[in-house]
DNA sequence: GTCTATAGCCGGATAGAC
DNA sequence: GTCTATCCGGCTATAGAC
């Protein structure tokens, strides 16, 4: 360790993307230089360029891989059962999936408007996707007579606003554990959308 | 008009507050430039010092002062009746305070970590009476036999993060009119609170 | 109160040696 | 794959003329 020189694209790579995503949600993706993270990753700011192709995909990367996580995860939480049952499943899977991954949450909400058009609208869609996976939820409660939501769409982004924004203000060791948090919002939403 | 010299305090000043706003809704304090301001207002970048000791200024005064209509504004909506009623009264204030300020509600949360330590506390402290505010409402039902929250504090956390999410995708002339979003918002937030 | 001009610094990205 | 060195431009803030 400590070598000033070599090769290390093992260990550089990964390096890149962990310490892009904590400076950029830490001080915000335009307040953050590549000398700033190339210092952090231990290496010089021109270096970083046999990572990425320049500082914009280096934010892309971070929001898609995020988004990508996110939609897979889902999948596989495989939905079952009643529209309720499945809506509790959401919920928990919601907390359960952005709760330790607070950096993703923060940067990947408020790092859109630096992204170029072309690849906000990509990341706009996998989001779309994520939010439609809730609402045929709530629209199939609502057939099945054990919802009553006003308008499906509006209580969609209600719900998901509420949920995420749990990420932007819990920290680890605080007052309450995950297990009481999860069990509180799934309170919430369950009451909050039931007949 | 039109004229490329001359004394405008009159006019600069305000113009300045609003462009500062409006840019910095769109692209974020770091990405703004004092340059960028000043050419859409119409002045030269040096002109900009007249009006505000630096760029950090310009960003604090402009949050300072959104919490401070807002906590005028709440006091003013003078809360009465029931726990209940007090909730309604809170939520539709809060819906009918936000949306038609939707550029000043974007940069009061997405520019917190851009403010220097010192200013960040202030603006931290006003936001933490507003929240209060509701938490009391909360607090008071609960002792009525009227609401059912397991925890206060995480509720008034969800409730407010549900009800500002409104103002990051609602927009004017949508599908929805703003007094029928109100009662969808309350509807949700009624339910989820009562026993 | 606004202008022009500029000091002094930092930004993204690239070239070529090793 | 990383380094050093550099191009070229933009940044905040200030000085002094009008």
């Amino acid at each position: 360790m400590a070598r000033k020189q070599g090769s290390h694209s093992d260990i550089t790579g990964p390096k890149v993307q962990d310490t892009a995503l904590r400076l950029i949600a830490q001080h915000g993706y335009a307040a953050v230089s590549m000398r700033q993270i190339a210092a952090e990753v231990g290496v010089q700011a021109g270096a970083l360029y046999n990572y990425t192709s320049d500082k914009q995909s280096l934010l892309f990367d971070l929001m898609q891989r995020h988004m990508q996580d996110l939609l897979d995860a889902l999948h596989k939480a495989d939905l079952q059962g009643d529209a309720l049952a499945r809506l509790e499943t959401f919920t928990r899977f919601h907390i359960r999936f952005h709760l330790p991954r607070s950096d993703q949450v923060f940067v990947s909400y408020m790092e859109l408007r630096n992204l170029d058009p072309e690849n906000f609208a990509a990341i706009e869609a996998m989001r779309r996707r994520y939010e439609d996976a809730l609402e045929s939820i709530l629209r199939d409660g609502e057939v099945e007579g054990i919802f009553h939501v006003p308008d499906t769409r509006v209580t969609t982004m209600a719900l998901i606003a509420m949920l995420t924004g749990l990420s932007h203000w819990y920290r680890e060791g605080g007052r309450l554990a995950m297990n009481t948090i999860e069990t509180i919002y799934w309170d919430l939403v369950r009451k909050a959308v039931t007949a």
